[in-house]
DNA sequence: TATTAGCACTCAGGGAGCTAGAGTGCTAAA
DNA sequence: TTTAGCACTCTAGCTCCCTGAGTGCTAATA
């Protein structure tokens, strides 16, 4: 435990350096310590402490004759540190009617997943100033409800899947031969009855061994109905919903062209965002991750938080944002939060 | 007309300076004229030609001892000077197996709107290095075919929207009583035969007062349904496409924060890029905008070059790509314009 | 008369040198 | 154990200066 190192007094030392640093990105000196958070201490006293942080790792220099600036390290032991107690956490700048309105909104547009999410990703990014990043309901947390299929044109039917969370997916599929709607109904019937009420991943297992069968019993267009099952069983990369690479241009730490080029291709590439957001796609409440102590090369200059929102008690998806090390987390951590929930909530009712 | 003040030679060194600041952002010297483009005058010449050039507003110097750099209605001879004739216009570079290849992969993916114009719009900014803009088809040229309802829960029904070209959106309704998919089924069948065949927009035109019709004729859901068709028939804010902010921070142009800031915030706001592309949705061939001629405040400082895809004959979309003012307006051209006729080759088939 | 060589002039950009100030570590005193 | 004092370090910003690229003008040239 970190917390077997440090005195009261160096911790007190450290979250003040931290603090600081995130309120603004210049190194702390002593004697901005001593004048800013009335530690008791003189600046020489805060120097000794100082010292001992950047031995221990939790602070460094980048200069000899500049002031200390929190390491990875640093801001690990600043979050462990957090209050966790919800309403503590900094609730309090994100009022009651926020959370109602919000829901609200959501309530409005929760039929359509690509708005629902775009308006999640959107307010998240404004809000809090980071790139905020949203997975719709993995498919192992969707229920197949039934799929339809309707005769468009001559020669091609449009296959609609439904699943009990509402998630549809649409495709069109060329049938070599014509075929009536009645038949197309018989085919919607006969996969319903097959289907309903497992879970897409479920389905997706049994899938490859049963397409062989029904290929012989019925014709081609029954795989291709299977098929879009398929299809919907992965999310695919355009369902990572990515906001905020305009709202981050404000912040000092991305004042110059490299930094925001780093960001930029980080969360250009959907697939790596996905495969991060996956890791945490099960886990219960707020989680972060700190420069180095991410996966992903790209990232390792940046922190993520995220957590997951739930129909009832089971996560299904992923929000995440991905700021500076020194966002304020407190801050990241209570938005994040209270965005799930409102999502949650949307999902239960 | 331009070419009544300029003689050949002026001309021929204003194309001259124009193509060497395209080729890289310095100000263009005399001597470096006489040495990179071999038109048979020595500098002293040059620098009068030039000077005459800054005199008519071809020309500006950013300071007296740098070479001339471009003006607006500099750039705007030089395009309009460029050749015109299709293949010369620089094609070459986008080879038919490009083409072919794009055009494939296109008709693989025509189903999907969305899927189809982010594919477009992420190839554009990809091979131009610039920001891609592209519009679906509008409403006033897209036809309605028909409309579908699914009863899906207890009080639920999905409306799904079929036109013509393949477009389609869904929407859940909240009825009120539970209905059955008979019921439906009647409606539905009502309003096909009611609007079948019109354009999306001639529907909206008829629609209000009809609305008030069908109201008293039949229940609510009617007047639900028809609700659809109306929110069909604008192009929202979420079908502008936009691709490649990370493509032009290789740009020199776009090296500052400043630059890039101006850009994000003009291409942040989807509403103005629909305003600014539906300026050019009817027009034939392709059209070029440069710098103070542009409409929109934030992209003063920027060129467009726009052009439209068509179902046969008619344009129905607009793809568009946005890049500093010295963009490399011939490729530029010829690749919106090769772009835009697969995306019509998909349309037409 | 049109072109060119020559020349004086201008100005941005970059490097050298300097200073101010913030911050440190160490030592010795409280 | 804490603190005051002090010498030391290093960056950021400033000025000064110089270089080089490029100009415009004038006079010579074809």
């Amino acid at each position: 435990m970190i917390s077997d190192f440090l005195d009261k007094r160096s911790r007190l030392v450290l979250q003040a350096v931290v603090q600081s640093y995130i309120n603004s990105p210049e190194p702390v000196g002593s004697r901005y310590v001593t004048k800013k958070y009335d530690l008791g201490f003189s600046p020489a006293t805060i120097r000794n402490i100082m010292a001992d942080l950047e031995e221990f790792g939790f602070l460094s220099q980048p200069h000899t004759s500049a002031g200390r600036v929190p390491t990875d390290k640093g801001y690990r032991f600043f979050v462990d540190a957090l209050p966790v107690s919800e309403e503590a956490a900094g609730h309090e700048d994100i009022s009651n009617e926020f959370i109602n309105h919000f829901t609200g909104k959501l309530q409005v547009i929760k039929d359509d997943m690509s708005v629902l999410f775009s308006e999640v990703t959107s307010t998240l990014s404004t809000l809090s100033h980071y790139v905020s990043v949203a997975l719709p309901p993995k498919p192992e947390n969707t229920t197949f409800n039934r799929m339809e299929l309707i005769k468009y044109k001559r020669n091609i039917v449009i296959a609609i899947l439904l699943t009990d969370e509402g998630v549809f997916r649409n495709r069109m599929l060329n049938v070599p031969e014509e075929v009536t709607q009645e038949d197309l109904n018989r085919i919607a019937d006969y996969i319903n009855v097959e289907y309903a009420g497992y879970a897409l991943d479920e389905i997706r297992r049994t899938l490859v061994t049963r397409m062989k069968y029904e290929k012989v019993l019925w014709d081609k267009l029954v795989s291709k109905a299977i098929d879009i099952c398929e299809q919907a069983l992965h999310i695919a990369e355009d369902d990572v919903f990515i906001s905020g690479l305009y709202d981050v241009m404000d912040l000092p730490d991305f004042s110059d062209m490299a930094r925001i080029k780093e960001l930029s291709k980080a969360i250009k590439d959907k697939h790596m965002m996905l495969k991060l957001l996956e890791e945490f796609s099960e886990s219960e409440g707020v989680k972060v991750v700190i420069g180095e102590e991410n996966s992903i090369e790209d990232l390792k200059g940046l922190s993520v938080v995220t957590t997951t929102y739930k129909d009832g008690e089971r996560p299904i998806g992923v929000i995440a944002l991905i700021g500076p090390k020194r966002m304020n987390y407190a801050r990241a951590i209570s938005m994040v939060d209270v965005v799930a929930r409102c999502v949650s909530k949307t999902f239960g009712s």
